[in-house]
DNA sequence: TTGTATTATGTAGTTATACGACATATAGCC
DNA sequence: GGCTATATGTCGTATAACTACATAATACAA
């Protein structure tokens, strides 16, 4: 399906993109339910802008590593609520992504950085 | 000394940055050589480019992660060779960057996510 | 019923940083 | 003499994050 140079050309993510394909991961969301786990997910460390989302989003969506989960739905009410979720793609990468930053700690730990607050 | 948001305000860092500080954790350090330590730290994967590297050193030393540890020294021979090592702030960033990884990685176990190659 | 917070999506402009291409220069080896 | 490795640097471009601004529905309380 994919081959591993579609994995690493998407590598490394920002900590933005990390956090919203985690986000994704694990149940389809919108939006704003996205800013609001990648809030709690780094105990507000990271707060998206909304410029940052919807941009990030925009961006996902042409890289192909999430699709939109809600073509066809009834949309309730009011404004339209967009829900994505991860492509197969994206989810390698993420995966990848994992990896990597697996690599990155034990990199420190061999030059014998001992992380701190 | 240094702030806890002396340290955050310098997070995340990127890729490059972050191998650049490491590399020169372990001992000092001229351009030429981080670039070749950086490419055997990653096993090949990174790849520092020139533009990359000049550009990262000269910023790091204006946001006074690195210092120039060569000063008064003797210039052996043609071009000058120029000496940097980590200041205490570049260090502790490091040591925050490490912990920062570390959190996210962990993000992802806790979401289930297993690392792939 | 009015106002305020929360939910929800989006654009415009600015800034930071990585990258590739180009440029220069010495040392050592064949 | 020519090639490779060592060594430092600039310039232009692309990407992505951020702030500020803009819009709109829903829910709840005064």
């Amino acid at each position: 399906m994919h081959t591993i140079e579609d994995i690493q050309a998407n590598l490394p993510l920002t900590e933005v993109t990390y956090f919203i394909l985690l986000s994704l991961a694990s149940a389809q969301k919108h939006g704003y339910a996205i800013m609001k786990d990648v809030e709690a997910m780094s105990h507000k460390r990271v707060s998206l802008s909304t410029g940052t989302l919807y941009g990030a989003l925009k961006r996902l969506l042409e890289q192909g590593l999430i699709l939109r989960s809600d073509e066809g739905e009834t949309n309730h009410s009011g404004r339209t609520r967009k829900n994505y979720r991860l492509t197969e793609l994206g989810y390698r990468v993420l995966q990848a992504e994992v990896h990597r930053l697996d690599n990155l700690v034990t990199a420190a730990q061999l030059r014998s950085i001992h992380e701190s607050a």
